[in-house]
DNA sequence: CGGTTTTGACCCGCGC
DNA sequence: GCGCGGGTCAAAACCG
């Protein structure tokens, strides 16, 4: 559908279909931009990729662009990682060729290195399932699927089509072993506003996303982060969650299978009860919803950081407005800054609604992330991070292992 | 008719 | 260099 000349699409970034046929008519481009542009877009493509994108795919329109500042809403929870982005490649090239161009090549500084990291950054869920898609709030079209080696079941490859140009993508597959689970694994960060049930997923795998960077830029780094997250996270995590970081790619896995009883979930509600009165921004849409969306992840992940820097904190404990306020230090931390001074109190109430709006994945998943941030029972999770394969360093904290190498 | 799904081809990185 | 496996593209089919 897209362009008749599939060919000339190449030379424009890409433009995947979608794109495309809504850009079509006029200014593609632009169109693109709003929403990319903000948020990086650039950036936006690519952020999660995979390893193949060498393809370059490229960020859509991308182009440059890049300015934009614009919709405040955008960057609702994207955000976060924007910035990163942002310059990569700009690619007006898709090339195709056989000689693609390095896409980080010689600039690539920090920055880079936290694109590179970003992009490869999975997040993703285990939950069980007999759908054959975990209801997540977003609107997804199917572009591909696969048989995976050592699995019989097919490997779904779908895009977010909430918005033209959302680089945000996952794979479904169902597990070999017990085909009632089901593994989504996601990638990238929407940039665009999500509804109030997918907020919960989004932020999740954001958060869980964010979490997993934060603790890869450096070796040194990212075993300070692995273990604080294995610190802050398990200690307070409830059985029903477990996270995990395991090679290729840093992958943040929250494991839902074992559950021990929806019930639990449900209350989720209720678990929120943290300690922040704040008058919370208003989000292009569903601000509470937003709010909470926005909220977790950055919590989590600055949590996260602080606790890397300063490993004795408590997050749930030590957070507070002014804390959050100030991440200079985060990787992008313009965009969030706006929405970190809500109230924590407005985005559970908020996540209460979107978990009500979605009961059964979101939910679930929102409780689990809500546990951990308000801390919950100390169970058995398993936290284990491998970057590579082998461990440098373990800390453990009941059956906490984290191995990192460099 | 427009959007989504299907599905074979293609591209790319990686290991041998 | 070659084959393999993973991921994506894109034309055609399908659906509401």
């Amino acid at each position: 559908m897209q362009h008749h000349n599939a060919k000339a699409a190449d030379e424009n970034s890409d433009g995947r279909q979608v794109e495309e046929k809504k850009g079509q008519l006029a200014a593609p481009r632009r169109f693109i931009d709003l929403g990319l542009g903000v948020n990086t877009a650039g950036t936006a493509d690519e952020p999660a990729l995979s390893s193949s994108e060498g393809r370059s795919r490229d960020l859509g329109g991308s182009p440059v662009n890049g300015n934009s500042n614009n919709n405040e809403e955008s960057n609702v929870l994207f955000g976060q990682d924007k910035k990163e982005f942002v310059q990569r490649d700009d690619s007006p090239d898709r090339n195709y060729g056989p000689n693609k161009v390095p896409k980080f090549s010689s600039s690539s500084k920090n920055v880079d290195q936290t694109e590179a990291t970003m992009r490869k950054a999975r997040v993703s869920v285990r939950a069980r399932s007999e759908a054959p898609m975990i209801n997540d709030g977003c609107q997804w079209r199917k572009y591909g699927q696969k048989m995976a080696k050592g699995n019989p079941c097919p490997r779904a490859y779908y895009r977010c089509t909430m918005a033209a140009g959302c680089p945000v993508r996952k794979q479904v597959q169902r597990c070999a072993e017990d085909r009632t689970i089901l593994i989504t694994t996601y990638e990238g960060n929407h940039n665009h506003p999500l509804p109030p049930a997918a907020m919960a997923m989004a932020s999740t795998t954001s958060s869980a996303a964010r979490l997993l960077l934060s603790g890869s830029m450096s070796s040194a780094d990212g075993l300070m982060n692995a273990n604080f997250l294995a610190r802050t996270l398990l200690p307070c995590s409830s059985s029903m969650a477990t996270i995990s970081a395991s090679a290729p790619f840093p992958t943040v896995t929250l494991d839902l299978t074992q559950t021990p009883n929806p019930s639990n979930v449900q209350r989720s509600p209720n678990q929120f009860q943290v300690p922040f009165p704040n008058p919370s921004h208003n989000f292009a849409n569903g601000a509470a919803a937003a709010a909470a969306g926005s909220l977790l992840p950055q919590i989590f992940g600055q949590a996260l950081y602080n606790q890397s820097k300063f490993s004795g904190l408590q997050m749930s404990q030590d957070m507070d407005p002014s804390q959050l306020g100030n991440q200079s230090q985060l990787p992008s931390p313009a965009m969030q800054q706006g929405q970190q001074h809500n109230s924590l109190a407005d985005s559970v109430s908020a996540a209460t609604a979107a978990i009500a709006a979605d009961p059964n994945f979101t939910a679930a998943l929102a409780a689990a992330i809500t546990s951990i941030i308000n801390g919950g029972t100390p169970q058995s999770n398993n936290v284990t991070n491998n970057e590579n394969t082998d461990d440098l360093a373990t800390t453990t904290n009941g059956n906490v292992k984290f191995s990192q190498s460099s």
